[in-house]
DNA sequence: TTTGACTTAGAACGTCTGTTCCTGCTATAA
DNA sequence: TTATAGCAGGAACAGACGTTCTAAGTCAAA
């Protein structure tokens, strides 16, 4: 599902960008007219053609019956599907998604926009549960989204479980010179942790955003 | 722009679920079919009207030709546009938008979907400076999306300006019953404030949501 | 070269779809 | 009562639209 052909290609950006403007799609004569196709047939076999590679849907018989794919959770209005794996709670490791797509295990969906995740992919939310994250300035119900990631960087606010002590938590990550690994709480007033065996610490993922509805 | 009879209001929100569900508008005979209207005249008078109050717009000649009005930034697909009015600091009022419609005076503009925002309508949001509600578990950078409302009820989250101590604050709002108002911080380790005076407390909106952006 | 798969063109068919015209019903005001 | 406006139903027309059939061009493999 990789070659497309140059024609097919503009196809594809004309029912994008046409869809935009007016909301609904275009005719197979439209398309035609717009990328200089004469021939109504051969709009259809291209069309069936990105129907069966998956780039779009088409309702047979029906006037303006196309519907572009949605790829991995992206809508094409961009919005972001994210499937909500469950809470997260101090006492446990996060539920992580086992694999990359898909949303099996997830009890719901959590529709987002690019304005709130940026431009990761592959996230996955979770809803935190108790209140034992309040020095993250977290609360019990909030919604955390995370991205996978496992090339961490220092900075970053990151889910953890440290195994020693069994229990998750939301930190920064600091690799220090020494060896150690440094989380610090959000929370200013609050002592950071340090780990002297790096080992401990299982990164669950990258936390992009914080949902609070109260 | 306010009396929709029972028939166009079943027309409108059967064209709102129809593209939800195919990525197209209906036809004028699908409406019909859907809202049991037997005659298509009856249907095109509908839409003309609804078009005429402004609820969607019409391409003539053009099959399918319908395009849902976005009402107060509220786009066909579930994305609320909220303006960002501007920064929250507790030593002053919060910016609140003048009239109910237009994004005036708007620094920038947020997209968020239902699923974050509700149903509310004439949506603000505020970006809060400084770590002063560190103890509503409000970090400095947090985005808060408002709704301007004047019948707060017990128990939700408002931006409150004191105007005794010109301090602007987010707590939950009690009307207690000998008259006096209990605002109640979000977190649970700190004591309520009561206020004697109910004019001294200017509420500026209702909390909808939370957005971090870590 | 021949073969076959893929792509492009053109035309015709039958149905779908927006529009329009005519008719009738109901409610309100004169 | 009549007049007017708003609303609903039915039928028919013309053009739009998806589909299908035939034919031909292109290109790589045999």
């Amino acid at each position: 599902m990789a070659k497309l052909s140059d024609r097919q290609r503009s196809i594809l950006t004309f029912i994008e960008t046409f869809i935009g403007e007016n909301g609904y799609p275009p005719t197979i004569r439209e398309i035609g007219e717009a990328c200089s196709i004469s021939s109504t047939s051969v709009v259809n076999y291209n069309l069936n053609k990105l129907e069966r590679e998956g780039y779009l849907s088409r309702d047979n018989k029906v006037s303006r019956g196309i519907k572009l794919a949605e790829e991995n959770g992206d809508t094409p209005d961009g919005i972001v599907r994210v499937p909500v794996m469950g809470r997260i709670v101090a006492s446990e490791p996060a539920p992580v998604p086992s694999s990359d797509f898909g949303y099996f295990g997830s009890d719901e969906i959590i529709e987002l926009t690019r304005d709130v995740v940026g431009t990761g992919s592959n996230l996955f939310a979770l809803q935190v549960q108790g209140d034992s994250m309040i020095d993250a300035m977290i609360d019990d119900g909030d919604i955390i989204v995370l991205q996978p990631h496992h090339d961490v960087r220092n900075g970053d606010l990151v889910a953890v479980w440290l195994t020693d002590k069994e229990e998750t938590t939301l930190k920064r990550f600091f690799q220090e010179k020494d060896g150690r690994i440094r989380l610090q709480p959000a929370n200013p007033h609050m002592q950071p942790i340090y780990i002297e065996d790096a080992q401990t610490v299982e990164v669950q993922g990258r936390v992009i955003a914080v949902v609070r509805q109260p």
